[in-house]
DNA sequence: GCAATGTTCAACCCTTCGGTAAAATATTGT
DNA sequence: ACAATATTTTACCGAAGGGTTGAACATTGC
């Protein structure tokens, strides 16, 4: 029944907002495009693992790196963002669903036992 | 802004739904409840493994183990699942606010320019 | 051409993760 | 009391995660 969905890279995706930092840089990217550098800043970390936190969210589709020049200028991509509060907005549903369903039918077979 | 949010344990829930096994605890628990036995015995895992993604599921809110004599039922809990859920979806739509405003101006400077 | 700037790559460290197997801990049924 | 059943706990292992530093690679500006 799930087989059905794309199931993009969620794992991807779920693991790159598992973590503060990088959560943290997709807000500030939310502001507008921003270096590498720029986007370093803030934080109390090395360049260099600014620049790997954003090849995870680079490969889990959530940001796109372009090279200007010598400087690489760093997007949101919105759309795997989507693909991951689809998946979960849908999985609350049906889990819920589910849910009162068979509360109901445990509420069913209370009545039938009395 | 957003430490207004609750941040409830944003790590613990993505970190949980990160694995693709643990979301399939996941879908199979929205069946109904079930014993870490017969939650084990689909995969191609020792109970201990599956034991342990309980852990993690459990640790995260997802799920709630409850002993009932030698057993422990599993049931899933959808609240954290909500709570993932609107973060994404706040983010997701704020996200796509500040990218639409940013678009508007790109346009707006460039009809200044002609 | 050369020095400075911006970013990545490579090597390393320590911790966490996902898994196993085996022992420990309840609980049940006889 | 005992044996069987259900689950967790305790090492332990190899791989991946998040961090550092320093070298390598482009590009820019003089």
């Amino acid at each position: 029944m799930f087989n059905l969905m794309v199931e993009h890279d969620l794992n991807g995706v779920f693991h790159a907002l598992a973590d503060p930092t990088r959560r943290a840089i997709l807000d500030r990217l939310a502001e507008g495009e921003a270096t590498v550098g720029a986007l370093s800043r803030p934080f109390p970390l090395s360049l260099a693992a600014v620049s790997k936190h954003l090849g995870v969210l680079e490969r889990a589709g959530l940001v796109t790196r372009e090279a200007r020049g010598r400087e690489r200028v760093c997007r949101l991509d919105p759309a795997a963002l989507a693909d991951a509060r689809a998946w979960l907005e849908f999985h609350e549903r049906f889990w819920t669903d589910r849910l009162a369903a068979l509360e109901a039918l445990v509420g069913t077979a209370r009545d039938e036992s009395r």
